[in-house]
DNA sequence: CTTAATTAATAGCTTTACTATTATCTTTGC
DNA sequence: GCAAAGATAATAGTAAAGCTATTAATTAAG
C-alpha cells in the first residue's frame, strides 16, 4: 500500500540516477541514509565513503546508482518538491476562494514540513532541513544549463508555476508572478537559515509565524 | 592616490587573511586574478593550484595569504559589500526626501555594478557576476556560525541595517525591514541568476529593470 | 656586511572523486 | 536440479584536490 502510493505520486526524472533507488534495498537506504549523513555534515563534507560505511556497503556500490553526490542531492530535492506539490495539490482542490487557496499555499511554502508517515524510508522533516541548507547548491554550478536541459528541475519549475497561475486568478495583470513566487519559496528557505545562523539579517520576533506573516504580506500587498 | 581612497574607503576584517592581500604585489594578483578565475571555473572547480599557475607563483605561496579558498571569497564578497555601502552613502548622503532615499537604495541593490576606476586591481562588474553566483555558498557551511563570531559577516549585515533603517524611516511600525531588506538583497541575485540559467522560475520581458521595478514595488506596498 | 627575520618554492601526504577489474550472487532454460 | 548467462557488489586501484613540513631565497636590522 505505502509501495503504491509510493509509486504514483511520487515521480523522479529518471535522468537522476542510474539504477532507481527504489527499486532495491541498497538503494532505498542510500537515499534514506544520504539526508541523515548531509544534513549532519552538510553537503561538501558528505562523501559516499562516508556514506558507504555507514550503510555497510562500498563506493562503488552507490555509485551504480548515482553518478556522483550531486545527483543525490538532485534526487533528494526533487522528491521533496514533488512531495510538496502533491501536498498543495490535495490542500487547495476543494478551495472555491481564489484568495483562500493562494493563502494556503503561501503557509505550505514558508512553514515546516511535516512527518508524512506513507514514505517509510524518508524522513521529512530532515529532509526539509537538507533542503533548507544545501538546495541552493544545485543550481550554483557550472552544469546548471545541462542539468536543466535534461529536465532536472521541472518538478520545481512546475510547482512555481502552479502557484503563479492562482496569483494570476486574483489579478490577471500582474507581471511578475512567476518572480514573485520562486522569491517567496527561496526566501522563506533563506529567512530560515538567517534566523539559525545569521539572525541579524531577519527579524525573528515570532520564529515561523513571521515568515509566513511576512511572506503572505508580501504577496497579497504586491499583487492588489 | 588611488592607494590611499583605497586603505580608507574599503576596510574588509583582518580574520579574512592570513596576511593582508593589499600589502604586496602578489596579493593584489591573488585578489585581481582569483575573480577571473572563479567567475570562468566556477567556485567548486577553483583551485589554489590552477590559480598560482595563472599569476606564476606557488599553491603555498597562497596559503600565506589566506587559509583556503573560501577565506578568499569571503574577502571578495567583502569588499564588494563595502565598495556597495560606500556607493550608497555616497548616493543619499544629500537626499532629502526618505521616499526618494530608499528608491535609489533599491535600485543600487537590484542594478548590474558598474566599473569604477578607483581600485585598478579589481574589476567590479565580474566580481557583482561571482557575488551573484556564488556569494550564497558562503554561509551554507558548517562554518557559518564560527565565521559569523569572527565578524566575517559583519560589512553585509551593517549594509542590510542601514537600508532597513530608511524602511523604517518611511513606516516606524513596520516589523520586517531586515527580512525586507535582505530577501531583496538576495532576491535580485537570485532573479538575475534564473533569468540567465532557469528562465521559467522568473519573468523576463524587460530583463534587470523588470527586477528593480519588481522589486521597488515589492518594498514600497509592503511597508505602506 | 653579517645575522636575523621574513617570504617563497619544493616536495610530499591525506583525502576525495571516480573507474576498471574481479568476485559473487541470481535467474532461468533445459 | 544445475549449469550458463546476466545482474550486482566488492576490490583495488588512479588522478586531482587540499593542505603542510621543510628547504631555499630574499630582505631588513644591527
Amino acid at each position: 500500500m505505502n509501495e503504491l502510493l509510493n509509486q504514483t505520486s511520487i515521480k523522479i526524472n529518471d535522468k537522476v540516477f542510474l539504477k532507481n533507488p527504489e527499486s532495491s534495498n541498497l538503494g532505498r537506504n542510500i537515499i534514506s541514509e544520504s539526508i541523515f549523513l548531509i544534513n549532519e555534515l552538510g553537503f561538501e563534507k558528505f562523501t559516499f565513503r562516508k556514506l558507504s560505511n555507514k550503510i555497510g556497503s562500498t563506493e562503488s556500490s552507490i555509485y551504480r546508482y548515482f553518478e556522483n553526490k550531486h545527483k543525490v542531492l538532485l534526487y533528494l530535492t526533487s522528491w521533496y518538491w514533488c512531495w510538496l506539490e502533491y501536498q498543495l495539490v490535495f490542500k487547495t482542490v476543494n478551495t472555491k476562494d481564489p484568495q483562500e487557496k493562494l493563502k494556503t499555499a503561501i503557509e505550505l511554502l514558508t512553514q515546516t514540513a511535516k512527518q508524512d508517515s506513507n514514505y517509510s524510508y524518508i524522513n521529512e522533516s530532515v529532509l526539509h532541513k537538507v533542503v533548507i541548507a544545501e538546495s541552493s547548491k544545485l543550481y550554483h554550478t557550472q552544469e546548471v544549463d545541462s542539468d536543466n536541459k535534461d529536465g532536472l528541475f521541472l518538478v520545481y519549475k512546475r510547482l512555481v508555476h502552479r502557484v503563479s497561475v492562482m496569483v494570476l486568478e486574483l489579478n490577471p495583470n500582474y507581471e511578475y508572478s512567476h518572480m514573485l513566487i520562486s522569491t517567496v519559496i527561496e526566501g522563506a528557505h533563506q529567512q530560515k537559515h538567517f534566523a539559525l545562523h545569521l539572525p541579524k539579517l531577519t527579524d525573528t520576533q515570532d520564529g515561523e509565524k513571521g515568515i509566513t506573516h511576512f511572506f503572505t504580506q508580501v504577496v497579497f500587498s504586491s499583487i492588489s
